[in-house]
DNA sequence: ATGAAAGCGCTAACAT
DNA sequence: ATGTTAGCGCTTTCAT
C-alpha cells in the first residue's frame, strides 16, 4: 500500500525530533562512519521514540540496493515443490543469508505469465539478484534475467554450454564412481534408469554410467538403459521393463533415490534378492535419505554446500557486476549403506 | 542494485520517443482509461523499442502499491517445510494469485533476527499484505504486522481469542465427526492421540473429541489421551503407551495422519488387527494422502479452499483497510477409506 | 562532523 | 484526451 499508512514517520521527522539534518539521520541508519557518538545516540533515540522504519521504496529509488534476493523454482509440476531436494536447498540458502541483511524471497514460476511477472519484478529493481532451481533445458528465464544485467546463479545447468553462472554437482563423476563400485563388487551386467533425458542432469548421469563401463572395458547394452522421470513409479516401471528384456542384470544405477526405491520394489516383486542378485545404487536427492530405503547405497549430493555456494557467487556478482560468469562443480560422495 | 544498470530506460525517455507527455505513458502502462487508441499504440511501440520496464521502487514511492504479498512460514524446524501440508497451501495460494498482477513472495522466518528483518521489509512497503502459515501460540509476528496497519491473514489461530484475521479449518467439528463415526461403528473405548497441546489446533481437535463423547454420553478416561507432536514416531510411541495402559481401546482418533500411520504400526506390532480390533482415524494434512496408509480413514482439511480464502481475505483487506478483522472457518470432511 | 540541496523515476492532481 | 507539475522519502555529493 502506498496509501500512506497514517502515522508512518519519515526520516525528516526523525531529523527534526533529533535536531539534526536529514543527511545525519541517513548516515546513522546506514551505519556510515563520521557521526559523532553523541549525535548518533540522539538520532537513535528519536528513531526509537517515533518507531521509525525506513521506506524501502525510497531507499531503492535513491540508488541503493533492494537488499533482497530471489530464489526461484521453475517447476510446472507442483508436486515437486515438497521434495526434500528443494527444501534442503532452500534451507541452506536461508542459512547462508541469515547473518546478512538480505531478505530471501522464494518465488514460484509455473506459467509464462508468472515468468514475465518475475522478470518485471526483478528488472523493476526489487531484488538485487536471482537464484534459480530446477531449470529445464528450454527455459529462457535465466537468459532473460542475465541479459538485463541482473546477477543470476543457476542450480544445475541447462546444457554443456551453459552461459549463466551456475553451481552443479559432479553428476558424471558421481555416476562413474557408483558404477565403478558396482564393478568392484563383481557385477558385469549393469543397467541404468535415467532421469528425463531432456534434462542435462540426467544426461550427465547417463554419460558417467557409460564412461565408467567403457573405461573398465565392460559391455554396455542399449537394452540396459531405461528412462524414468525421477519418480518412484517411473523407477518401478523402468525396472520391470529391464527385468523382462534383460534378466541377466545384476547391478543398477538409478538417477534418483526415489527411482531406486521403485526399482527395489520391482525387483522384489520379481523375486530377485537385493543386493545378492542385483545391487542397486541411486543418486540421493536428500542428505538424510529419510524418505527412501535406509539401506540403499547412494550417491550423495552436497546440497548444503550447493546452497552456500550459490549465495556466495550471487553476492560476489552483486558486488562486482563486471565479472565474467563462472561455474562451480561440487564433488559428490558415495554413501555405502549395504544394499549394494 | 540501485547501481543504475546502464541502459535502463525511464518513463521519460519513452515519453520523448513517443512524442507524448509522461502522464500519458503512465496511463498506458497502468491501463488507465482515457487514452486515444492511436496514442496508446504509439506509446506501446516506444516501450517495446526501448525495452522499457517500470521502476518498481519509483512506482511504490509515488504512492501506489507494491503489487506483492508475502506468504510467511514461521517454522523453526525446517524439516516441516517439505511437508505436503505446506506445499499444498503454497500451491493453492499461488493458484489464487495467478491471474492477478500480484507477485507472491514466500519467506521463511526461523530466528528473531529474521522476524525483525521481515517486519522491516513489510513495514518498509515492499509488500501490500502478509499471510502467515504455521503460527505458534506465542508468536508475536502477527501482531507486529497487524499493529502497523499491514493487512495480515493467518492460517489457523493462536488461541480462541485470535485478534488477527484468520482462516481455519473446523478442527473441533472434524474431530466430533470422526468420533461420531467411530461411535457409529459401535466403538466405545475411544482414545485420542493429540498434537502438541501448546498449539491451538491440537487443543481444538482434543476438544472436539471430548465433546463428541460427552454428547453421546460415552465415557472418556484420562488414560485414553496421549500427546504427540504430529510426527509418525510420536504416534507410534503414543499408541504403544495407550495399548499398555488401556488395552480395552477399540478406536483411536489421531490429530494427524502421520501420527495415525505411526499408531497403525504400533497396533500391528502389538498384534491388534486394524480395523477389526481397533479402528483408527487421522486428520489428513494432505488432500492426496500420498504419504500415508492409503486405506486410512481421515478427516480431510480443505487446503485448496484455505489458500483461496486467505488470498481473498487479504486482497479485500488491501482494498478496504478500514474493515474490521474477520475470520473464516472451513468445514472438514470425513473421507472413508476402509481402515475404520 | 554535519547541513543543504539535487535528484532517483514514477503517480496523480491539476491544467488545458 | 493529454501535457505539466508537485511531490513520494531517501541517499549522496557538495559545502561549510
Amino acid at each position: 500500500m502506498g496509501r500512506r499508512r497514517p502515522g508512518t514517520p519519515t526520516l525528516e521527522e526523525v531529523a527534526a525530533l533529533a535536531g539534526v539534518g536529514r543527511g545525519t539521520v541517513s548516515r546513522v541508519i546506514n551505519d556510515a562512519a563520521g557521526v559523532k557518538e553523541s549525535t548518533r545516540r540522539a538520532v537513535q533515540r528519536a528513531i526509537a521514540e517515533l518507531g521509525y522504519v525506513p521506506n524501502l521504496a525510497a531507499r531503492s529509488l535513491a540508488g541503493r540496493r533492494a537488499d533482497a534476493v530471489a530464489l526461484v523454482m521453475t517447476e510446472p509440476d507442483w508436486r515437486q515443490f515438497g521434495e526434500p531436494f528443494f527444501s534442503e536447498v532452500v534451507r541452506s540458502v536461508g542459512d547462508a543469508l541469515t547473518d546478512t541483511k538480505v531478505q530471501l524471497l522464494l518465488t514460484l514460476v509455473r506459467t509464462d505469465a508468472e515468468r514475465q511477472r518475475l522478470v518485471e519484478y526483478a528488472r523493476g529493481g526489487r531484488v538485487d539478484g536471482v537464484m534459480l532451481m530446477s531449470v529445464h533445458a528450454e527455459d529462457a528465464l535465466p537468459d532473460m534475467l542475465a541479459e538485463v544485467g541482473l546477477p543470476t546463479v543457476l542450480l544445475g545447468r541447462r546444457s554443456g554450454e551453459e552461459s549463466v553462472t551456475y553451481v552443479d554437482a559432479d553428476n558424471a563423476g558421481g555416476a562413474r564412481g557408483a558404477v565403478a563400485h558396482l564393478l568392484g563388487l563383481g557385477r558385469r551386467s549393469i543397467a541404468t534408469i535415467t532421469g528425463p533425458l531432456d534434462m542435462y542432469v540426467a544426461q550427465c548421469r547417463l554419460r558417467g554410467y557409460r564412461e565408467a563401463l567403457e573405461r573398465a572395458g565392460v559391455e554396455s547394452r542399449p537394452a540396459w538403459t531405461a528412462e524414468g522421470d525421477f519418480s518412484a513409479g517411473s523407477g518401478r516401471r523402468a525396472m520391470a521393463g529391464l527385468i523382462e528384456r534383460a534378466p541377466e542384470i545384476d547391478g543398477v544405477l538409478a538417477a534418483s533415490d526415489t527411482m531406486a526405491a521403485g526399482a527395489l520394489d520391482a525387483l522384489r516383486a520379481a523375486g530377485r534378492r537385493v543386493p545378492e542378485d542385483v545391487a542397486v545404487i541411486g543418486f540421493d536427492d536428500f542428505p538424510l535419505a529419510q524418505h527412501t530405503d535406509p539401506k540403499l547405497t547412494t550417491v550423495r549430493q552436497p546440497l548444503e554446500e550447493i546452497g552456500r555456494t550459490m549465495v556466495r557467487l550471487l553476492l560476489e556478482e552483486m558486488e562486482e557486476p563486471e565479472v565474467a560468469w563462472r561455474h562451480v562443480i561440487l564433488r559428490t560422495e558415495l554413501v555405502l549403506r549395504g544394499s549394494a
